[in-house]
DNA sequence: TATTAAAGTGGACTTAAGTCCGCTTGTTGT
DNA sequence: ACAACAAGCGGACTTAAGTCCACTTTAATA
């Protein structure tokens, strides 16, 4: 009997991954994983982690392209669970009639404890693609659901008018996330010695002033 | 007769570079930015730098410990230009009286066309520095004056009543200053297509929005 | 089950950053 | 002028990232 191949999409359909190679996937992550604890992610080198696994970098390199990408899946989970607790939280707080812009509150306030709580691996995810193409940097991945939901919340803001109608959202979710990368978040921590609760406050009050009526 | 050592100071007193030293260093920087015009910085080798001058890589690791540091070495001279000009001009603001708010503005402003036109360079600063320890990231010192400037414009418009007096101008002069971070800004103008003016007019609404009697 | 092509694998190899150290040269004090 | 020593120098060496490719394994099909 031939493969089935879905009348409607005669695209590649990619095979799914060998189980040999999902395997040692899940060998990668846990070895990372155990090795990030312990020594922290900056002092594990690729070829340990493909040693303490006990496969050749080849493998390493064909699953995770560079460190950033393996942290990243590490993140993975978390990243989606954060994501799916707020878009859960702000349907509920839709629903009972929320502001806009205190649901966008919120949002940042919980972002900034979770970017602390993930903060050295955050590091690490970004610290590469600063120099190459466009395209690709870390301002693609990590942090496109996150700007796709400030710019959606300042929107809504916008047409329920909360806030004025002329604002550049797309902007202002730009600088606000950018008042949260992982290395500016982690000099302020340790270097400036500021608060979560200070880093919260001062980010929201900037969000504060862009309300209308000032 | 013996060397002279300020009676105030009797510290180390280090001996300033030796001349063959400083003519190496002139080489160095030369031919650095020759290539880096030529090819674009981020496609020279550090040994390529060194080659090209003639000189072998311990010379040119002696001055420049990474190319981080070449690379502002490159900026020094337009550094210290923009920033002599920014205070001229400030004074002379002041001398008018306007006001603070107002010299934020044009300093942000001004800002934004610098770093448009040193992005190249500022990105391969800034690519230093993310995942060492705090100290020395590179939120020490390229924007040091800067945050400088901008909280003391912050607060000196907070003591002249333009501003309420509860900001955290820190806090809020690291939030503007890294929506201007390179990498950032980069993303911004090729990936977003974003024009000078539109990144300076959303960066001044974030001030805008900070004022009093809102 | 046998065939076979694609996917997966390990580790040698390449590239580039950055360190080290024995030799050279400029500077200072006599 | 010259001795002595610190600063400077070059390039071999070390470290780590990332690539390559000949060989092996899986799984779809006949």
């Amino acid at each position: 009997m031939s493969r089935m191949i879905p009348l409607d999409n005669l695209e590649p359909t990619e095979r799914s991954e060998r189980k040999d190679a999902a395997a040692n996937r899940a060998l990668i992550l846990e070895t990372a994983e155990t090795l990030f604890a312990e020594r922290g992610a900056a002092n594990v080198k690729m070829a340990d982690i493909a040693q303490a696994a006990g496969v050749g970098k080849g493998t390493l390199y064909r699953r995770f392209a560079n460190k950033a990408e393996l942290a990243l899946a590490l993140m993975d989970t978390q990243m989606r669970d954060f994501q799916e607790a707020m878009l859960g939280r702000m349907r509920q707080q839709s629903a009972q009639g929320m502001l806009k812009l205190d649901q966008l509150d919120q949002f940042l306030d919980a972002l900034v404890y979770f970017v602390d709580r993930h903060n050295p691996l955050l590091c690490v995810v970004q610290a590469e693609g600063l120099l190459d193409g466009v395209g690709e940097s870390d301002y693609q991945r990590p942090h496109f659901w996150q700007h796709m939901t400030v710019v959606g919340l300042l929107n809504e803001a916008m047409a329920a008018g909360e806030l004025p109608d002329d604002l550049d959202t797309i902007y202002i979710a730009d600088a606000l996330l950018a008042a949260l990368h992982a290395s500016l978040f982690r000099f302020q921590r340790e270097g400036r010695g500021f608060s979560l609760e200070r880093i919260s406050a001062g980010l929201r009050r900037l969000v504060r002033g862009l309300r209308c009526g000032e």
